[in-house]
RNA sequence: GGGGCUUUAGCCAAGUGGUAAGGCGUGGGUCUGCAACACCCUGAUCACCGGUUCAAAUCCGGUAGGCCCCUCCA
């Protein structure tokens, strides 16, 4: 397995610290809002991730962080958290908010047949860890407290731009005019590791701490879940390409400042999905959900197939022209495969010889593409149904994409099949009309009918 | 201003030194009462310039274009 790892900014081979075991951490959903289809495209491909190395016979240990406290709205380090501008917004309690959004995120994850990590922990739940490290952090001389804030000293990490390849001059000339700076800090980008003076206090969201009543800065939440489930050391980081900084940065000098080591050897980052060119965010409130689509009339499953046809490294531009490529292209190859009977002996040669090819494009830092690319080169063998079944469905363990899942759909309906029958009838008296009625009838319930030389069969159309 | 990604046929896209996978579309055809479905056939010398090499889309240097991040965002 071989992946681009931002930390030395080249494609590497992956090898975990241990054999056969990988730990792995991925960023969750700040749950304050419906995810869009952009933050999904992460998901989908951190669940490839995951799924290709447990194919590869690795046993994978994934956290993933459920963020309902300690995300401002703004990175100055001030500004309401964001749960409790949606708890206003939506006149429940924070943690209302929380529960139903986390509900959505997964209910969106199941309809793309992404598994939901074994452990996900919400960042409330740790508090106690953010306060031991914050507490180790002050001790050791990394963190100061300021203005009733802790932060960390980044000046006191050497490292502090290794994940990021920027430097300190450059990011200070950057820095735009409406953004206060916090005179609390002594170096600009030092970061917030816990607040208690902020001005929109929210009674739900603050907790008893050593260093006053307060929240915890959004930063230590990651490194403080991922320490506590996952241990000292850490094989694979995952998130979004914009996390990198400053999130990831931060989270690797508090978490090295605390553990006296490095931390994780294996940044994976993920590209964003652009609409119209421009970026989806939640905070424009211009974003497309996974039910959005299925309102439209496209198969969540459709959308995957989509995202996997690009490369997670390079950024997807969305558009509905090319959502509908993709759902012609998805229900034709599902079709082909629905078709294929169980007939012959499963060639076993055969199957190992495209699992591998398979298990190689994956591993050859998530070429999707080229995995997508040989079901259809599957489809084209000369071997049995039988054995292209087999291997299209160890595929699809991978991929996801339940290209034999018979949906509950097509079962057959009686009265449709009645109407069927009498089509056919009327067919066969050359009344076409009366033909042609019955078929614009069921195609006005979205059921468009298939003639074949086997017969009539039928399919709903969304 | 800095950091990073990217540039292959109409569109998405594979390709990691040996004369360009696949998907969608287009056009033509088969099938069909018609339509849809299905099936068959159909296309590019790889942004540009220079270099290395017997050989480059693939390596090196340069030019140009696109996008993203550095501000909450996955």
């Amino acid at each position: 397995m071989r992946f681009y790892n931002t930390l030395h900014k080249k494609i590497e081979d992956f090898i975990p610290r241990d054999k056969n075991n990988v730990t792995m951490y991925t960023c969750g959903p700040t749950v304050y809002h419906y995810a869009h289809i952009g933050n999904l495209r992460t998901y989908i491909l951190e669940d490839i991730l995951e799924k290709t190395l447990n194919f590869c016979g690795y046993h994978v240990n994934r956290v993933m962080n459920i963020t309902d406290v300690g995300h401002l709205t703004s990175d100055g380090d001030e500004g309401e958290d964001k749960m409790s501008v949606a708890s206003k917004r939506e006149h429940k309690s924070s943690l209302e908010i929380a529960d139903f959004y986390t509900q959505a995120f997964f209910s969106d994850l199941e309809k793309l047949n992404l598994k939901k990590p074994e452990t996900i922990i919400k960042a409330s739940d740790t508090i106690d860890e953010y306060i031991k490290i914050i507490s180790d952090l002050l001790e050791k001389g990394f963190a100061y407290k300021s203005n009733g804030n802790v932060y960390f000293d980044t000046a006191k990490m050497p490292n502090y731009y290794e994940l990021s390849g920027r430097n300190k001059e450059d990011l200070v000339t950057a820095v735009r005019d409406d953004i206060k700076e916090d005179d609390g800090k002594k170096n600009q980008e030092d970061f917030g590791l816990w607040f208690t003076n902020s001005k929109f206090e929210n009674p739900e969201l603050v907790w008893d701490s050593p260093f006053g009543k307060g929240y915890p800065g959004w930063h230590i939440e990651c490194s403080g879940i991922s320490i506590k489930y996952l241990g000292e050391y850490l094989d694979i980081h995952c998130g979004a390409e914009d996390a990198v900084f400053p999130h990831h940065t931060n989270e690797i000098a508090q978490s090295e400042a605390y553990l006296g080591h490095k931390w994780c050897n294996y940044w994976l980052h993920l590209s964003f999905l652009n609409l119209n060119n421009l970026k989806m965010s939640k905070s424009t409130g211009e974003f497309i959900t996974i039910d959005t689509l299925i309102k439209k009339g496209y198969d969540p499953l459709a959308y995957k197939y989509f995202v996997l046809n690009g490369y997670y490294h390079k950024q997807l531009d969305f558009t509905y022209e090319n959502l509908d490529i993709a759902q012609k292209s998805y229900k034709r190859l599902k079709n082909k495969v629905l078709q294929l009977k169980n007939t012959g002996n499963i060639d076993l040669e055969i199957e190992n010889e495209y699992i591998n090819k398979f298990k190689d494009s994956l591993n050859n830092d998530l070429n999707t593409a080229n995995a997508l690319s040989l079901i259809y080169d599957v489809l084209k063998l000369n071997v049995s149904d039988a054995t292209k079944r087999s291997i299209i469905a160890k595929m699809d363990e991978v991929l996801g994409l339940s290209l034999l899942e018979t949906s509950e759909k097509k079962m057959v309906d009686k009265e449709i099949t009645d109407l069927i029958n009498k089509r056919n009838e009327y067919k066969k008296q050359k009344n076409f009309q009366k033909a042609d009625e019955i078929r614009d009838e069921l195609l006005s319930r979205n059921i468009r009918l298939i003639d074949t030389r086997e017969g009539t069969t039928y399919e709903i159309i969304n």
